[in-house]
DNA sequence: TTATCTGCAAACATTTTGCAGCGAG
DNA sequence: CTCGCTGCAAAATGTTTGCAGATAA
């Protein structure tokens, strides 16, 4: 089982205190910057250990980082993201749980996750084209 | 602009036989396979230049892997996988299709594209329960 | 010809791992 | 006391880049 260092609560509480996916490094960087002794490779390596036991959320940016935040049990939504200007926009899609679930549901799935990316271009770089 | 070089078209045709996605080093082992002469790091810089391009859509694995895929104009399914036995069933979701374009254009944007992830557990899986 | 592309290997960034010592239980 | 956790630095991965030579146009 898990021992409740000094360094552990300190990762766990600091996710408690933030909303966002945040990098292992950025991470890492914060807890340095509040004073705590901390080594990047415990980071990550509590990170992986909350993970497993499914207490964080976990997702890749599109450069490959993997992004940590504390568990959202419910409310998610999902981001518009204009492909020119990268303005975002948080949408929330209720038909779209919805469809998942019966998806899943119609094959015989169970406990279904979704991932959903929504790309395009925005008003005002649709308007300002050159 | 681009040269078409030997290598260049290789990946091309290559990418126009696959219909799935397939990482960068998987693509370079598979023109090796077939006996041409290419090198890993020209993959990378054609497939970027490609990406660039719009030729071919890019996207993160659970690991951080690019994957590349040429473009589907249209008419795209999407998958549903199983997180315990990889089972894989295509879905369409005409629903969901119309639920981008729709929120998309609540908000202005133009031109949505959209990418979508199922996970579950099968019913096989579910039944086997240990 | 000549600017671009290629291949190689070295450079990079992120994440993982080996190992000696620290410390929670 | 013990065994898991930590820190460091070294290793592993996936990707990018510098450079000299090949090559499409």
């Amino acid at each position: 089982m898990q021992r409740m260092t000094r360094q552990r609560s300190a990762v766990t509480e600091l996710l408690a205190d933030l909303d966002d996916f945040r990098s292992a490094q950025q991470l890492h960087e914060l807890l340095r910057a509040q004073g705590q002794g901390i080594g990047l490779a415990t980071v990550y390596r509590t990170l992986q250990s909350l993970a497993d036991g499914g207490e964080i959320d976990v997702l890749r940016s599109e450069d490959g980082e993997a992004l940590y935040r504390r568990c959202e049990r419910q409310e998610h939504h999902h981001h518009l993201v204009c492909r020119r200007c990268g303005a975002t926009v948080e949408i929330d899609g209720p038909s779209v749980e919805t469809w998942a679930a019966q998806v899943g549901a119609q094959h015989g799935f169970a406990d279904i996750e979704h991932t959903i990316e929504l790309t395009g271009t925005c008003a005002t770089c649709t308007g300002t084209e050159t």
